[in-house]
DNA sequence: GCCAACGTTGGC
DNA sequence: GCCAACGTTGGC
């Protein structure tokens, strides 16, 4: 079992819009970062657990959890010459991007904010934390997973 | 809206 | 392969 932290703008897609999704799964489409697709192509498996991030919003924060529910496949959104993901690098018979799909667990009943995190010594090494980093989507430790769950 | 900290692109 | 210019992310 592994453990990530997958960012999300809120105006975009949050952590009640997968909630109010039917089946409360939505695939995990639009990443256009090496390092992000890397975890997603080769590590995620199903059932692993997903810390769900709001990101560039008023009060940036991890809100809910979510889990793997499907592991990567070719993201369909980058052979679309109108979406606004397209790149026409990725093609269907040679995918440059991939995604996963995530199913709802359930929302935290407080957002544990950024600003909290980054005020305890025992998760300093947490990638969100550290500086400069912008990875969409990055791994969290069992044992950071179970201390910032603690916090709730 | 600002801007730091990246990642990407492309000329050479 | 270097690196300047440019684009993006995302906190503030």
């Amino acid at each position: 079992m592994q453990y990530w932290l997958m960012k999300s703008e809120p105006e975009a897609f949050s952590i009640d819009d997968l909630r109010d999704r039917p089946q409360q799964t939505e695939h995990w489409d639009g990443v256009r970062n090496y390092q992000a697709r890397n975890m997603m192509r080769d590590q995620m498996k199903v059932d692993d657990q997903v810390f769900f991030y709001h990101s560039n919003c008023e009060e940036p924060g991890i809100v809910g959890i979510a889990r793997v529910v499907r592991e990567s496949y070719p993201d369909f959104t980058a052979f679309d010459p109108d979406d606004k993901h397209f790149d026409p690098k990725s093609h269907p018979d040679k995918p440059v991007w991939f995604m996963v799909d995530i199913g709802f667990v359930r929302k935290l009943s407080r957002t544990i904010s950024l600003r909290e995190l980054k005020l305890r010594d025992e998760l300093a090494d947490l990638a969100l934390v550290r500086r400069g980093n912008r990875l969409s989507i990055m791994p969290v430790s069992p044992q950071q997973w179970a201390f910032i769950l603690q916090l709730e």
